[in-house]
DNA sequence: AAGAACACCAACCGCTATGGA
DNA sequence: CTCCATAGCGGTTGGTGTTCT
């Protein structure tokens, strides 16, 4: 029997992806969820293909993604890692949740090969050239060794976890690093699309074409009065996107003035820290966005606190640093047990 | 000012592994 | 057991913006 091709490419567009689109998809998984990526061009009327949708999800709209300039840190760890486990950027991307393989190969193909290179080259007397030079030297072997023994810690991790499911928390002092398990919250994905349409609108300022019931209502300012959950409850009055599909299914998208004020402001709108307020905000009532048509609210799993008592900007960012910070220094001590030191990346800069 | 060269990155391509029919 | 869809991955390409000449 079998199944039917994925898509049959006459008429599946490609090239890059409009805002419309995003949303569309976006729309659709947040009440789906993401895969049976099959279904999805069908059932959004997406003239894209399966694949193609779930690699636009993957790289640039699924919630929790950072953009923009890598760190200082992120850099040594990208190069500690690539040294490690090679040009296995999934692996890598693991480490760095909110990163995409990507992204992370990208910077690595554009920025720190070169990088590397050039340091390589101005220290070439210096017996640091390191991790590099080094283990290509001996790279049959050594590289090898590495994968096997990421392997095999992975392997033995997965298999310490499915036998204590109660200690899904790993103690504090374990001295062997984890690829970071990133939580998954599909709101936040509106912060990926806000991102896109500001940086859309600032290249093409022309109209986009929502079908909008107020026409001075630019894309942009839309989208900063953005309010996540409300779907199909929401007044139509108030401007929902009109995203018309063969299934018909509701946008999650709509424009209520009830939090303008804190969105009000461009230069406020859907960072990810009022992006998650928001959400949290929004979580009392909502409809669409619920365990049963496929919402995932991982981060519910986390204390209530957040939900019960409503943190401040700053409070919030303090509190999301504290979380990751031991992630991080835990992390930097990868070479700890993989026969390699952090000092041998550090060295490089 | 104009065009060439370069840099960046989103998206695509092709391959492999996996699992369901 | 075989076939095939799907997911995941790494390599590559092409469009676009920036810098250089």
């Amino acid at each position: 029997m079998g199944r039917p091709p994925c898509c049959d490419k006459i008429g599946v567009k490609k090239g890059p992806w409009t805002p419309e689109e995003d949303i569309i998809l976006v729309s659709y998984i947040q009440q789906h969820g993401p895969g049976n990526w099959r279904a999805v061009p069908s059932n959004t009327g997406l003239l894209r293909c399966s694949k193609s949708c779930r690699l636009r999800w993957t790289n640039y709209l699924r919630p929790g993604i950072k953009r923009g300039n890598f760190t200082e840190h992120e850099e040594k760890m990208i190069i500690h890692l690539q040294a490690l486990l090679g040009n296995r950027w999934a692996a890598i991307a693991s480490y760095l949740p909110q990163r995409t393989d990507n992204d992370i190969k990208n910077y690595w193909n554009t920025h720190l090969r070169k990088k590397l290179k050039k340091l390589q080259g101005n220290d070439e007397n210096s017996n640091q050239e390191g991790i590099r030079s080094s283990s290509q030297s001996n790279v049959s072997k050594g590289q090898w060794e590495r994968r096997l023994q990421t392997d095999i810690h992975m392997a033995k991790k997965a298999l310490c976890e499915a036998l204590s499911l109660d200690k899904s928390d790993s103690p504090p002092n374990n001295p062997i690093p984890q690829p970071v398990q990133s939580s998954c919250t599909y709101a936040s994905s509106a912060e990926n699309i806000s991102r896109l349409l500001q940086n859309w609108m600032k290249n093409s300022p022309k109209s986009s074409q929502f079908s909008q019931s107020n026409s001075e209502c630019t894309t942009q300012s839309s989208f900063n009065n953005l309010s996540i959950g409300q779907g199909s409850s929401s007044s139509p009055s108030e401007g929902t996107i009109s995203a018309t599909t063969p299934e018909g299914f509701d946008p999650l998208f709509s424009f209520n003035s009830s939090n303008t004020d804190m969105l009000a402001d461009e230069s406020n709108a859907f960072t990810p820290e009022n992006a998650r307020i928001f959400q949290v905000e929004s979580k009392p009532d909502l409809p669409n966005l619920n365990a049963e048509n496929g919402f995932l609210f991982q981060e519910e799993s986390k204390p209530s606190l957040e939900s019960e008592v409503p943190l401040t900007l700053l409070e919030k960012w303090l509190f999301d640093d504290a979380i990751n910070a031991p992630a991080q220094e835990n992390l930097m001590g990868l070479g700890i047990g993989m026969g390699m030191t952090l000092g041998d990346a550090s060295d490089l800069f």
